[in-house]
DNA sequence: CTTGGAATGTCAACAACACTGACATATTGT
DNA sequence: ACAATATGTCAGTGTTGTTGACATTCCAAG
């Protein structure tokens, strides 16, 4: 039902939102996130590790020398949940841990050969899902995609988000 | 660098997909699914419960009737993960289990009242941020956003939501 | 009618990952 | 000197996922 009136909606560029179209997109959201995780999740599996170690290295290869709060805060966890993450990546050799020169108090983290190796690997499993999507779903689709992601985050999520991206658009 | 690139993309429709603009995705989508949840996180921490019985409770009313069977293989997890969920929630009321007349080994699940009340207010939490989120970007992105996703699952997990949303784009 | 298999429920053990609370250490700034 | 900051760590707890094993009920085929 009402198949014609959204179509006019997309055409006109008219709101209706029906509950209906708002819950095909949280389904959509769910089901895609189950796809988006799922290859890094395979690699992750072999190494014994788990998302939390693939989220931190993705954020510490974005911004090499990050301190562990600015970490914490772009993650959304308690320092005991990442430091345990932390603390196996350190003796894996994946992540480096340097004291601060200007402030001996922090820590900057980056990551060594290794963990550039598995970042890298555990990226490109995840982009190769991403571009198919991308290239699938063409251009104009891809813009919308991501307005309408960054109209979902959190203000303070948002922030970060803008500092990793620059703030400019796809 | 490359800004006035991408917008040529986007406007002649040329997908030169940097690694850059992949990773943007990657980050939109792990920051928009934390406000995605976040809601109803906020909801069911109240009454003790979690994500997963979010899910069991959105896919009964989505399906009622439905078996566990079904439930199982749309939710993607293990009969014992699910069971602990649905215990609880059948248990509290929130959730009829009845035997299959036709098939008596098959429990058909649906959702009591207070088991619809809940829901509803979860989901009506998830459906304001979406709303919001499609009304800031606009029924071109909403398109776009839900044709990404799309072709981001797996196509496993495609063939439940198509059941489930008839396969009609918004 | 018996037997095999499917659908379901349940028990136990375990792991990942989040949380809280408490406490220690080093460093910085006032 | 003292308070605040940045970090690390220990102990405990909860949710959600996993495996493996086993019981029950029921349908269908031999």
């Amino acid at each position: 039902m009402a198949q014609g009136q959204n179509r006019s909606e997309h055409t006109h560029g008219l709101l209706f939102l029906t509950d209906e179209q708002l819950r095909k997109g949280i389904e959509a959201m769910f089901f895609a996130y189950r796809g988006f995780t799922a290859d890094p999740d395979r690699i992750l599996a072999e190494k014994s590790y788990g998302r939390a170690h693939h989220r931190a290295l993705h954020f510490i290869q974005r911004s090499p020398g990050t301190t562990v709060n600015n970490l914490l805060s772009t993650l959304g966890v308690t320092k005991q949940s990442l430091n345990r993450v932390l603390r196996t990546l350190i003796c894996d050799g994946l992540v480096l841990n340097e004291v601060g020169t200007k402030d001996k108090r922090q820590r900057h983290l980056s990551l060594t050969d290794a963990g550039r190796e598995l970042e890298q690997a555990l990226s490109n499993a995840q982009r190769d899902r991403m571009r198919a999507a991308y290239r699938q779903a063409g251009a104009e689709a891809v813009y919308g995609f991501c307005t309408v992601l960054e109209a979902m985050m959190d203000p303070e999520l948002k922030k970060h988000y803008d500092q990793l991206t620059g703030g400019d658009i796809v």
